[in-house]
DNA sequence: AATGAATGAGCTTTCATTCAT
DNA sequence: TATGAATGAAAGCTCATTCAT
């Protein structure tokens, strides 16, 4: 097998037993043993269980930002249709790979906390694109920090809920009443 | 000592500890130096770290959904003043015991899973202040389970802003846009 | 409550729990429970558990070897009515006192080792009695201490075949031939 | 090195210590340290302290039963050659290995409970003996349990007798008059 | 004499990591 | 590269014993 398979296997175990039983909770045995690997391979694609955590996570946050910053970027100017974009986005990839949503729910409690950059991040992106909209003058004035955090909240603990069962079915169902509310939250007319 | 002096500060380290550190992060050894007392007399107190782990979270949660439930109980009839109610308790709270209420934002997250009812819950609560709002036909009728976890994720969100900084000061300053934001996202008039 | 209630209370407790689980396996706690007394009580009574268990074992132990040699004295010379007469009595302790006679049986395994003198025991009563035997040329000349051990083999193990179930009802129905296959051991005739 | 010798290693230990200080008694640092391992390898071989216990006494217990079965089954037919060859091997076994043979007496007391399956025990193989004889004729009807119970103390107590010192020598050396007193517990002619 | 909360040494067990093959 | 047996530090927990009341 290549190493490049091999890092694939161990990467996707990981996201799936880091998800369903936390970080601490996954043991290196059980990791090997669900990658169909031995201990010490995991040892020859990375120094550290620290270091998979690391790179995990790192790579899927940024990977996500990126595509949310691309997805709202190639919508036509407009807070109205940047939202969409940005929530129709979100919504999509909780049906389509919720594993990979839940990781993303992680890295902002979980105390996965210097791991990540502050500086690329997906509230960012939305915090932009309020400004950007401000500037238009599309919205009121506003603490964009505030309002960007706002809608991040409006949209993740709906997919929690999904998660933990108080809400049901996909959660593209709902994104038309969410992406409305985010719009309120900002309050454009 | 009494017995129970001695559970509280049992109760009171564990808070300070499992928030700042986490709950496998913390051990309890670090606990008992923490709350200068002898490691088994941790468990005198309790069977195990997972039952003090289960009572500390258990009884904070309920706790909290009660005070937040009798908040928004003596608040005036109407959806504002009842929003505007909960969104101050949870800001004050926020500013007067912060770690309490990262404790708060853990059980959601954290996959503190069914450690705690879903049956009494703060979305619980928002969720039939909603309820009753639209009965008295003050707002459009929608989806409460929604409504409910975006309202609660408008003021959760802000509050991780500021903890890890990217809001600044006390959270009650925030209260006002929080509550405006939550009022516009049930599209009350 | 008396300090003799309260010793008899621990005694008893000890030896019901000692039987039926194991010395290390009770522990002081669940004795104090089981006595109805406080866990530092045990300890205005005994220095240790260890002293305690000494105690006990030594003390029924004791009281058991000199009943047997009474039982033996009693009976009118010749083997026969003096093994009977010691069959007899240890069926009928283990009917009367089950606990009682489990004790004994662990006195000679569990490795209650140098707890008890070897100088007075079950096991020399026997023997003086078939050397007696021999004296009085009622039985043939044999190594005394050979037939002692194989006689409270032949009484003991049964007794471990009626605690764990292979045989059933009360051991004093099998004490004629018990005393039958005793006196046959030593060929008396 | 194999994981086999290792395994090895430990049950070698394991019975030498367990035999001579008991189980509660040794501690699996001390079984590490004996069988020179670290106390962590002892865990990729058990699960626990508890299933190595299992596993080592079950294991000798169902050899040393099975032994006997073909003990008894080479020997000829008639009571007399198969209580022989009986009594012979397990005074020889005393003798070659008597901490082995120590495991065996372990097993029927110390409560070692539920531990050992009763239905295949050197007991029962004993009684197997004693009916087939009633069968032949060559021995009086009888409580075959409890003939069999009788046997088996008469030669476990010598055995005791040898650790305890009260008893001097090879333990074969008594095997022809156990193996006499045996026939006529059993009141062969 | 009795209580029961507290102690702390020492137990069993876990698990990230190493290393000879 | 991959293996998997071995490691050992450190975790959670137990329990005989102490001591202030």
């Amino acid at each position: 097998m290549t190493a490049e398979a091999t890092r694939m296997r161990i990467k996707t175990s990981a996201l799936r037993l880091f998800v369903s039983k936390g970080v601490k909770e996954t043991t290196t045995r059980e990791l090997a043993r669900s990658a169909r690997i031995a201990e010490g391979t995991i040892y020859r694609h990375y120094e550290s269980k620290d270091e998979l955590v690391r790179d995990l996570f790192n790579g899927h946050f940024t990977q996500f930002t990126d595509e949310l910053d691309r997805v709202q970027s190639d919508a036509p100017d407009g807070i109205g249709g940047k939202l969409q974009a940005m929530v129709q986005y979100m919504c999509g990839l909780f049906d389509s790979d919720r594993t990979l949503y839940q990781l993303l729910l992680m890295v902002q409690h979980d105390a996965l906390p210097s791991l990540v950059s502050r500086e690329r991040s997906p509230v960012r992106v939305i915090r932009t694109v309020v400004a950007e909209a401000i500037e238009r003058r599309e919205i009121p004035d506003q603490d964009v920090r505030l309002s960007a955090a706002m809608i991040l909240g409006a949209v993740m603990q709906p997919a929690l809920a999904l998660i933990y069962g108080s809400l049901q079915g996909r959660m593209t169902k709902f994104a038309p009443e969410i992406c409305a509310a985010c719009e309120r939250i900002v309050h454009a007319r």
